[in-house]
DNA sequence: CTTTTATCGTTAGGCGGCTAACTATCCGCC
DNA sequence: GGCGGATAGTTAGCCGCCTAACGATAAAAG
């Protein structure tokens, strides 16, 4: 998913200079944001194409794992059914957003939708035995991309790096005005 | 541009039991690589819920950025015309989505589509008088985003955050199978 | 028991990405 | 000088994401 801020990050110099016009500007906080956002983008990327080969979306994807296991699913026999709020809620996505996937995976064949048998608003979302194959199947390529991007990255600098990300992350999804339909931040009315 | 992996990340203990069983799961590369995917995710929602409020979305503002002046405008006076194309190379889509871009900052006055003089295939983007400004207005409170974002790093530590994100970005963005149609590296065929 | 309130899943509509195809124009080569 | 191939911008159609609204159901208040 192609964002980007602008396709050929900026020279530091360049930044320097413009921090002359702009007082607010912060070079080494924006060099910072910029390589943020264009590395997330770009390693994205990385495994996004490999998925696309298997007709799974980013989406799709977060869908399937939510319901392959919730990390703590030890021996358990793959059998965990959940219902669209909870997917919604463990891939970050709407409940809308849900539906319109689960749509598209119960076409192929991947999950099934049935009544919840407790309460009669729920769906109840179950992982098919051809959603459990392609999903092994995917998963092994899926963690040598990983563990390839990250090759060139010594064990301390992994620790380093995750000690950083998590500060920005902590910063960002915190507690500031994203998320939120208020500025807060010393920002000029619109 | 929500798109999270999971949104709750995987504890790293977690992580070094399923390595047991998937040899290729690599539990420090992921956990790098997941916190890169959400911590860009989360900063840029920081961004966005700002150009949001002026009505400006992440393409809308990249147009804008590309047209505001490529970085080395110097002391020229804010005007330099792109084309289509060219606004497509500078901000990383494609040149459809930048007519559906154009179209609408077209519409809300801020740039103004002429034909090109040289060229009769061309056109030239350029920024209203109404763009600049709106862009001016934006600009201080977006540069203090970012600088509030950062503002828990230390200078060398944006040094190191840097340098790490390069690494994995020369990595990603490099050669690999990504951006390509052919897998490449050691998959499987579906 | 009834009424309100909250929650669930879906729908409708919009937006911004993408690819693939199309038309118009330019350019180079015989 | 005319013709084939590149290139520019647009269009059409898909997908995933969003918000807002809806009807159905459950839970809480009275």
């Amino acid at each position: 998913m192609p964002l980007l801020m602008l396709k050929d990050l900026p020279r530091y110099e360049c930044l320097l200079e413009a921090s002359r016009e702009f007082p607010d500007l912060d070079p080494s906080a924006t060099e910072v944001f910029l390589n943020l956002l264009r590395s997330g983008d770009e390693a994205f990327r990385v495994v996004e194409s490999h998925l696309a080969q298997h007709d799974i979306s980013q989406g799709r994807f977060g869908v399937l794992m939510a319901l392959w296991g919730n990390c703590q699913r030890a021996g358990s026999a793959t059998e965990k059914p959940l219902t669209p709020a909870e997917l919604a809620e463990r891939t970050g996505v709407t409940r809308a957003t849900i539906t319109g996937l689960v749509d598209t995976l119960e076409t192929a064949g991947l999950v099934t939708r049935t009544p919840h048998p407790d309460d009669r608003r729920m769906m109840s979302i179950g992982l098919t035995k051809r959603g459990a194959k392609t999903l092994a199947r995917i998963m092994p390529e899926h963690f040598r991309r990983m563990a390839w991007l990250m090759e060139p990255l010594s064990e301390p600098e992994r620790k380093t790096f995750v000690r950083l990300l998590t500060k920005v992350l902590t910063r960002a999804a915190g507690d500031p005005s994203a998320s939120k339909r208020e500025t807060g931040v010393l920002s000029a009315r619109s």
